[in-house]
DNA sequence: GTCATGACGTTACTATATAACCTTGCCGCC
DNA sequence: GGCGGCAAGGTTATATAGTAACGTCATGAC
């Protein structure tokens, strides 16, 4: 599955742009290149990636802090998920009315694909409904092996 | 729900020293000094509460090493688990067959309670499996607020 | 007893994240 | 246009989390 990923790139920022806008939210120069490098992969980045990619771009030194805030606001905004278990940040390809989705995580590529399947969210609140648990924000992220990288190594 | 926690402890270790008996994994004094520290609460705690503890018991400084040793043996037997979204660890109320359930974390007491819900491990499963990923550790961590917390702050 | 192995100690280091405080620049408003 | 307010971003320092490399000691097999 050979993909153009400058167009993913593309398309993610154009949708952010057009979501900010709608929502009046400042998506900045430097929040805006933040998210491009966040996209720069399907594979979760680390905030320090992210930095030494900025420092590189500004030859000096940047501070952890920018890259955070900026990320903090990718995420608030639901343009970037961040991936509990690899301390990593990916682009949500799919973003709009704030959701939470549910990340398969490959070992062998590192690519983080989201999906938002129905049952699993509903299988959860079920769960947690039993035993009167709110939820608030579900987390699921799963490790395994993708598609690709099961035919490749058999 | 007041609960005798001096009991959760000493089951907690009961069954840990049968199950390492069982498996012929070494239970030793550290290890098991460290079970009962991330047992000291219901609440996922961190590998560097944990060390001080340790420290502050035996009146000298101990290496972060010697902890996170602890915690791999016990994360390994399944006598522990590590809650992702908040780099801690907490007790395994039904260690044995190695299993990954799913955490209700609690948002206003912190506790986090472990429930393995059928339903859920299938969801997960079955979304996997529709796009041809092979599930290897799936992880469920719940943000909300339990049914005790609720009450309290209605 | 000897030896292999695994547990633990020690030192140093890397990676991830936040605190406190200040400066800048944008925006609405008069 | 100028002014006041506020959010964004810069700066410095520090907290928290996790590993690497290497040595020593205890335990059990033989």
């Amino acid at each position: 599955m050979p993909h153009d990923h400058s167009h993913c790139v593309a398309d993610a920022l154009t949708r952010a742009d057009a979501l900010c806008a709608e929502r009046g939210a400042r998506l900045t120069t430097l929040r805006r290149r933040v998210l491009e490098l966040v996209w720069s992969s399907h594979r979760p980045r680390g905030a320090y990636a992210i930095l030494e990619d900025l420092s590189q771009q500004d030859g000096k030194a940047t501070a952890p802090l920018t890259v955070y805030r900026a990320l903090e606001f990718l995420v608030e905004q639901g343009l970037v998920h961040r991936i509990e278990s690899l301390n990593a940040y990916v682009g949500c390809a799919a973003p709009g009315p704030t959701h939470s989705g549910q990340f398969l995580v490959c070992e062998g590529c590192g690519d983080a694909a989201e999906v938002d399947d129905p049952q699993v969210r509903a299988a959860i609140e079920t769960a947690a409904a039993a035993r009167g648990f709110r939820v608030q924000r579900p987390t699921v992220e799963v490790r395994g092996v993708c598609k690709a990288c099961q035919e490749k190594h058999p």
